[in-house]
DNA sequence: GTCAATCTTGACGACAATGTCAAGAATAGA
DNA sequence: TCTATTCTTGACATTGTCGTCAAGATTGAC
């Protein structure tokens, strides 16, 4: 190695996430992650190749961190705490910053019609481990649900967390949210509330 | 009136809904309006404005039209029976077309950073009615469902409604989104089927 | 038939984003 | 210290979109 790049990539791609996370990937042009960085636009052509690239990267470190906490949440209690903790946790997740952030997976997921095949594959396969993921928390906790088989359930709440982060962009409110998440989860365990 | 428009305004908003639920507000040009409608951009501009104009009216027409049709799949059957009715008729709406062309509310939603206060006004105005048409009729509904309070359920079954749309883009069939519905319906009405 | 108001048309300028490139800067290795 | 390689920089051409406008076409009203 000769000429030496100038700046930390894993540093790169993290603020480039937050980019994309507040503005989406088509929204997100090379000058806002060149001004954002502090790296040049050539550079970053020469570094990744093209903005796809560069979100590629982002989204894979998303995808890890975000599966690995919503595993945690599901792992902590029984199958219906584990639930509640989920819905915590990804409710904070898209609505943190402000303004609030929102899905970076449901945003990306609405844009299909313009995106490549790579992308689209990224978010039906994080959207795919999700399902398992919820699934294996819901089928084998101390407290079972309902005997609704446990993967056709888990696609259940993995829609229901997609509604969430639309409800969100709809201008919902956190609490709003929560509120909505509880209610789920109360029928979904076949509690009333009255 | 001396010089008298040249094209049926109904028939270019309609042909302009069309164009926007295919691309989106934001994607969608004032070129493709004037390919699809036949009418010059100019044209357009003069007698509407702008895109967001134009779209608005789209929108309007749409969201009457939704109401309409969800309002009467709701009524027919009791309240479990009204909304599997309800999911069919907004899963086919949102998977019809090739490439399906998906849900128009969601897709704005999702653009709501971008979007002006009058667009993400008819989102929430849009998404709170339909909201009151679904707690009314399962509040009053031959065959009630568990005892939860009917506006919370309403917004639940409304935020999984914009899952569905989530799941759409993301990949899923017609076939994948209604089965999801009928399980989510059934963990509402409480029923268990293995 | 003439007039005046409105619509239509096609071209224009401005702007923003993309991706490329040649020239200069920086540095590991000899 | 010198060299070869890679990175960096700023400029460039291209493309697509927007919104505007003057000139021409159209037509209801008189």
């Amino acid at each position: 190695m000769v000429g030496v790049r100038q700046f930390d990539e894993q540093e790169v791609i993290a603020i480039a996430l937050d980019v994309f996370w507040r503005k989406g990937l088509h929204d997100a042009t090379m000058q806002d992650l060149a001004a954002a960085t502090g790296v040049q636009r050539g550079s970053l052509y020469n570094a990744y190749g093209d903005k796809e690239a560069i979100f590629l990267r982002a989204f894979d470190q998303y995808a890890g961190r975000f599966l690995e906490t919503a595993g945690n949440a599901l792992a902590q209690g029984g199958a219906a705490a584990g639930l509640r903790n989920f819905f915590d946790v990804i409710i904070v997740n898209m609505t943190s910053g402000s303004p609030p952030r929102g899905c970076l997976t449901t945003r990306t997921a609405l844009d299909a019609a313009i995106s490549s095949t790579a992308v689209r594959q990224r978010v039906q396969n994080l959207l795919s481990r999700l399902e398992q993921v919820i699934s294996k928390a819901i089928g084998s906790a101390p407290n079972r649900l309902p005997a609704i088989d446990a993967n056709r359930l888990a696609r259940v709440v993995v829609t229901f967390t997609r509604g969430l982060a639309v409800m969100e962009r709809a201008g919902y409110s956190r609490k709003q949210l929560k509120e909505a998440a509880a209610t789920f989860v109360d029928t979904l365990i076949g509690e009333q509330q009255g």
